[in-house]
DNA sequence: CTTGACCTTATAGTAGCTACAGGGTTTGCA
DNA sequence: TGCAAACCCTGTAGCTACTATAAGGTCAAG
């Protein structure tokens, strides 16, 4: 199948299948007498491999890891795989905890500024520039 | 000051001070006779409004609006300052949930692999490679 | 025989820095 | 006076994971 076709089936676009080619992800096909990529089926489970991967949010670098335990004696121990999937947990476990303390801080920002008014009197930007004069702020300094 | 000393006050490394200053975040400084630049107060408290709202995850083309509106009017109406922290707040929201839902995929992607065992006989792999041949998965399809 | 849908490579752009390389300047000390 | 450390300057390239061109080659249908 052309590269068309595997996007097609997959999802992802062609570029993004070259760009996975050239990252070394993803085994370079066999190429037609024009020049053309050749996918077969094992082209089509491979990058299925990896969207799958990328669809929790696995870096590339931790995919190509993965994608490589194949090419492993099958008797190794899995816990680098673990180590690699318990990583990406506490990635995005802190992640969230810096989202949730920034979501707070900006609703209390927020809050500085509730009815229509205007921009001399408003407490969003009266707050973020007594911030920058060293005030204590709301959004921030919350005791 | 010179930018070092600006840096320290500020905890904002010297390249990225300049960083800002070509992104027209913050203005040209006046220059020594040898080309250092030349900070005064006015700087220090623009960085640190800059610094302020890119810890609150602003984008810098967000920031550079929000400091624009102390040239506008001071009667104009506020709300293109709440409506751009409205943003920023349903941006943050958004992310949350999705990081919500992918932590939540790979704790049940880790739970197929709780002892210690082979690559060959590992859940996490088996169940990642399932996926890729169409198969349903722990992780996404969970009825 | 031309049109349109494919495909190819190479290059540059995105956000927000960070890290050089390759120089000039200033300050302090022997 | 000489020299080294600690500053500063510009310009460029790197990071992630794509995305978007530009400029061209190929193939099937009408
Ligand atoms: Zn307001
Ligand atoms: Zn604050
Ligand atoms: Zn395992
Ligand atoms: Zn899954």
């Amino acid at each position: 199948m052309q590269i068309g076709e595997l996007a097609k089936r997959t999802g992802c676009e062609s570029e993004t299948i070259r760009y996975y080619e050239r990252e070394g992800l993803l085994p370079a096909p066999a190429r037609s007498s024009s020049g053309y990529r050749r996918y077969e089926q094992r082209h089509l489970e491979q990058l299925a491999f990896i969207l799958h991967c990328r669809s929790l949010g696995m870096p590339l670098a931790d995919i190509r890891l993965l994608a490589g335990f194949h090419q492993q004696p099958a008797a190794e121990p899995c816990d680098r795989v673990n180590a690699l999937i318990d990583q990406q947990i506490s990635r995005v476990h802190s992640q969230i905890e810096a989202l949730q303390r920034l979501e707070q801080q900006l609703l209390l920002l927020r809050a500085r500024c509730d009815s229509p008014h205007t921009l001399a009197d408003c407490g969003i930007l009266k707050t973020l520039d007594d911030a920058a004069s060293g005030d204590a702020c709301a959004c921030h300094d919350t005791p």
